[in-house]
RNA sequence: GGGCGGUUAGCUCAGUGGUUAGAGCGCAUGCUUCACACGCAUGAGGUCGCAGGUUCAAGUCCUGCACCGCCCA
């Protein structure tokens, strides 16, 4: 079993005696299990080492990742219910579009969701996560209609109903492809509470929520210019609309004089809209044109008389400084044209297209019709001239057409009153946003906001419960049909026939969720919930959103917490995106590049700092988590082949300074990892675990591990003390809880690494976060180690400098400051091992030095490897220059120093502390320069 | 036009006003060391975007500028 498959514990057997029986040990009794003890113990008395050695070196993620899901799934480990005596926590994922597909977006922004709610549930808390899809109006009615165009089929022909029917069959067989994705992931969502927003009671949700606000007249009906997408045949919101810079023209056109005079020229880059202009207008105080203001002119091709009207808002330095009115297509023409009381042409319908009124333009479309008119206009010789002229388009955030001023009469929502208690809210500090400065960016956009056009011209999403009558066009809302009008008692009601926007239904999410409006168990105890997780780009559409609404219908904010993450760009800083090719594919990366789902989620997380705004992301950084990934398997390895014969309830037995070491360092760990989570620093807990288990735990801890392991007596009675037990449960515990502080980030590999080592309980999953042992903090270790550590790299150096073989033993001898002797003395073993010393012989530093050797000068210490037993290799004129430059890089810094400490004001403004520590320094490094000029004295002599 | 973020080693990024600024990757050299070559060891590599200012002390605080990016109008 144990050579089969890329796994210590292939899934299946991980759990047996845990999951059949009732036996499963309580999470608090402490007793500790092995898990599939009879492998254990049948490895520890024969041959179970080499069992253990044919195991890959290499860990293969496809192998578990996706039973282990299932194992989760299956164990209700992600179910969270009411239970009054547990403290909820819970996180909202932010809807994804049933007609999506994963992207390295989600992976960030759900396996950030996934970190938070593993580490809380860990922590004991009841932990929600709630998954849920949006019906995603535009998009997906967009995504069908394209369908349909296949077949030469279009929308209209069907007719709403059919047409709706089609789109349910098209989610009925697409919508859950993002579900599956999203379990890939390995997401702890409880997936029995799954929402589609189109879902009976959502759905409900949603009408209440609408009828509530129309009966407070927040919700009114009213003819203004709208943004209007063409293509889509809808209007659509001002957050919806995206500005991009495009190369134009500046048309200069010439309107005679109504009386036969030059006229005027005006410059517009919009030519096809001549034929709806009503006026020419100029900014009053310009001098140009004091005599033609109150003149008449006359407007090309159509010849329409049309007045010279002046107007602040007009900028002078625009152009000629004379604009053209235009209210029936553009935003400040219709102002303008409100004020001054001018008539409004429309000659654009709503495709786009020129109106059946405008002659030989009648049907083009208004890019064709540009061309046309300008044509037309230097044909009559009213075209002055055209320059090249670079603007701002908006365009649909949807589709991309270019977006149509379009007056039209539409639902709108009055926000100005929610947008005050949100900003309350945020002013307050009950919302926080993490970075803080995004809370600026909403309070901004609150400040000022608008009203919000909800409706839209669609087939697909919450129609709006109004229903007019047909005798007396009285309006009523209700959320279920109503049988006569309010007002004159007809029964011939007809319904509004828009959609709601989806954002107003995506509003609801942290509560329509949990049963809103019925005054449910979950809405109780969940909401509010804890935190949102998501990215800059829908702070407005809907993280400010669900705050106003929240506050409107919960009178509580719907989340305590925002963290903004940032957004995953490529390495050179472009959108990932599938359409251009730039995009990262996490799944492509986890299953057929075969990093696994754990190595793309730390490599992502790893990252994500607040410092920055966006984060560059390449395939080779996931790559380099894969590695780590084989680390910690190895070292995994390495510690099940070295636990023979060990028991978990013995007692502690006496620890090493390296085992007293390596758990302070742990324990630090610990509460590092704790903090910088519950601070959303996600990129510092990553780094910190990343560095302790590779660094510390691997590098140091178990070569120094290794040397004991060696030397200790395996039967019961040599090792009396205990000591091998001792490097055993150090090697065991250090490694479980290293894993329980990354499962979060890596949820796969950190479970079947702590099914393999002595647990306690069923899964990692719902252990409980190791709370920091102050009493394992040990600085006295900490400090002999970096002793220890500082003469091994010192003596490795001077290895690799005379590149002695690395198998050839050498003697060394350590000078020490007295104090530090005894502590030399104990570890030499470590030395002798971990720098291949063949001997250690300890002195005090005021001993004599040997006759001829290389050294390394350290702060307290320095190391000398005797000539004789070095041979003939050494180059004394390169030892020379080495420790000149060492001398000298000490007499710079010295200088420094002593400058600093000559300074009258630096003594006086300085802290007693600094002036002390900077002391200190200089009496360190003297002592060293004194030491490394007797060394170089000394070998002056030489040759 | 207004606001925000960034600019630190070849790349990606850390860096509470106080030692001569760090990490990972990459690079160089050596190593089939009994967990791991997806590895180990050693090492090279930086006028912290530019210019001023504050301070005993500036990568860090202030002002201005440049460039890259995001948002709003």
């Amino acid at each position: 079993m144990l050579s089969t498959g890329g796994s210590f514990a292939r899934v299946r057997d991980a759990e047996r005696g845990w999951h059949h029986g009732a036996k499963a040990p309580s999470q608090r009794t402490g007793s500790f299990c092995w898990d599939r003890m009879g492998d254990s113990t049948s490895m520890a008395r024969a041959g179970g080492e080499d069992m253990v050695k044919t195991l890959p070196t290499t860990y293969d993620p496809r192998q578990v990742e996706m039973a282990r899901y299932k194992i989760w799934k299956d164990a209700g480990y992600f179910r969270a219910l009411p239970d009054p005596k547990r403290r909820p926590w819970a996180v909202m994922m932010p809807l994804p579009n049933v007609t999506g597909e994963l992207h390295i977006g989600h992976a960030l922004n759900n396996g950030m969701q996934d970190v938070l709610a593993r580490f809380k549930r860990m922590q004991g808390f009841n932990a929600l996560y709630q998954p849920g899809t949006d019906h995603a109006g535009i998009a997906t009615q967009n995504v069908v209609e394209r369908a349909l165009a296949k077949e030469g089929i279009r929308r209209e022909a069907l007719g709403r109903e059919k047409f709706q029917e089609r789109v349910w069959e098209w989610v009925r067989k697409y919508g859950g492809i993002i579900y599956g994705q999203l379990e890939r992931l390995g997401i702890s969502c409880d997936w029995d509470r799954k929402i589609f927003t189109l879902d009976p009671a959502y759905y409900d949700s949603v009408m209440e929520a609408f009828v509530r606000l129309y009966n407070k007249g927040l919700i009114t009906r009213g003819t203004y210019m709208v943004n209007w997408c063409p293509r889509d045949g809808s209007v659509i919101s001002d957050l919806e609309v995206e500005y991009e810079e495009v190369d134009s023209h500046l048309w200069y056109v010439r309107y005679p004089g109504a009386d036969g005079g030059a006229g005027i020229v005006i410059a517009t880059q919009r030519p096809e809209t001549i034929l709806a202009d009503v006026a020419v207008a100029v900014h009053p105080d310009d001098a140009r044109y004091q005599g033609l203001v109150g003149q008449f002119v006359l407007v090309p091709i159509v010849n329409r008389r049309v007045p010279v009207i002046a107007d602040r808002r007009i900028d002078p330095r625009f152009g000629t400084g004379a604009l053209k009115v235009t209210p029936g297509h553009a935003p400040l023409d219709y102002e303008i044209g409100q004020e001054h009381h001018l008539p409004t042409l429309v000659t654009l319908d709503l495709q786009g297209r020129m109106t059946p009124d405008t002659g030989k333009y009648a049907g083009m479309d208004r890019f064709a019709a540009r061309d046309a008119v300008a044509a037309d206009l230097k044909v009559l010789g009213l075209l002055e001239r055209v320059e090249p002229y670079r603007t701002s388009v908006g365009h649909c955030d949807r589709c991309h057409t270019v977006i149509e001023p379009y007056i039209s009469e539409q639902w709108f929502a009055d926000m100005k009153g929610m947008a005050q208690r949100a900003a309350e809210a945020i002013r307050a500090g009950r919302v926080r946003f993490h970075p803080q400065r995004w809370a600026e960016v909403a309070l901004d956009w609150l400040d000022q906001i608008r009203p919000w056009v909800i409706s839209r011209q669609l087939w697909w999403g919450h129609r709006i419960p109004v229903w007019q009558c047909g005798s007396c066009g009285t309006r009523q809302a209700s959320k279920t049909p109503p049988a006569r009008c309010t007002k004159c008692g007809e029964g011939n009601l007809i319904q509004d026939s828009d959609v709601l926007d989806t954002w107003f239904s995506s509003a609801l999410w942290p509560f329509a969720t949990l049963g809103w409006p019925q005054d449910t168990a979950d809405l109780r105890y969940f909401y509010p919930t804890s935190v949102l997780v998501t990215d800059r780009g829908i702070i407005f559409l809907w993280v400010c959103r669900m705050i106003m609404v929240g506050l409107q219908f919960m009178d509580t904010a719907p989340f305590a917490d925002v963290y903004i993450h940032p957004t995953v760009l490529t390495l050179d800083g472009r959108r990932m995106s599938k359409s251009l090719g730039t995009g990262i594919d996490p799944l492509e990366m986890a299953d057929t590049r075969g990093y696994g789902v754990d190595a793309v989620r730390f490599a992502l997380v790893m990252r994500a700092s607040q410092t920055q705004q966006d984060m560059r992301f390449g395939e080779k950084m996931i790559e380099d988590v894969r590695n780590f990934n084989t680390k910690i398997w190895n070292a995994a390895r390495f510690v099940l082949m070295n636990l023979d014969g060990f028991d978990p309830n013995a007692s502690v037995g006496t620890q090493s300074s390296a085992d007293r070491w390596i758990r302070s360092r742990y324990a630090r760990l610990a509460g590092e990892v704790t903090a910088n989570l519950d601070s959303y620093q996600f990129d510092k807990a990553a780094k910190a675990l990343y560095d302790f288990i590779w660094n510390e735990y691997c590098d140091w801890y178990l070569e120094l591990a290794k040397v004991d392991l060696q030397t200790l007596p395996t039967d019961r009675a040599g090792d009396s003390a205990g000591r091998r037990t001792a490097v055993q449960r150090t090697l065991s515990s250090v490694l479980t809880g290293a894993m329980q502080l990354l499962h979060p980030i890596m949820p796969f590999l950190t479970e079947e690494v702590w099914q393999t080592l002595p647990h306690d309980g069923p899964s990692i999953m719902i252990s409980p976060w190791p709370q920091v042992q102050s009493a394992w903090i040990d600085p006295a270790a900490e400090q002999e180690l970096e002793v220890v550590m500082a003469v091994v790299r010192a003596v490795r150096s001077l290895r690799a400098e005379l590149s002695i073989p690395p198998a050839q033993r050498i003697p060394a001898y350590v000078y020490a400051e007295e104090h530090q002797i005894g502590v030399l003395r104990r570890a030499s073993r470590y030395v002798e091992a971990l720098a291949k010393v063949g001997s250690v012989e300890h002195h005090a530093l005021r001993d004599s030095r040997p006759a001829h050797s290389v050294a390394s000068v350290l702060a307290g210490a320095e190391i000398h490897l005797p000539l004789q037993d070095l041979g003939g290799i050494v180059d004394f004129e390169k030892e020379r220059r080495r420790h000149g430059k060492g001398l000298e890089a000490l007499h710079t810094e010295l200088e420094l120093l002593q400058r600093r400490l000559a300074d009258e004001a630096f003594r006086k403004n300085a802290p007693p502390e600094v002036v002390a520590q900077q002391r200190q320094r200089q009496e360190d490094l003297q002592t060293r320069a004194r030491r490394l000029q007797e060394l170089l004295d000394s070998l002056a002599s030489i040759r």
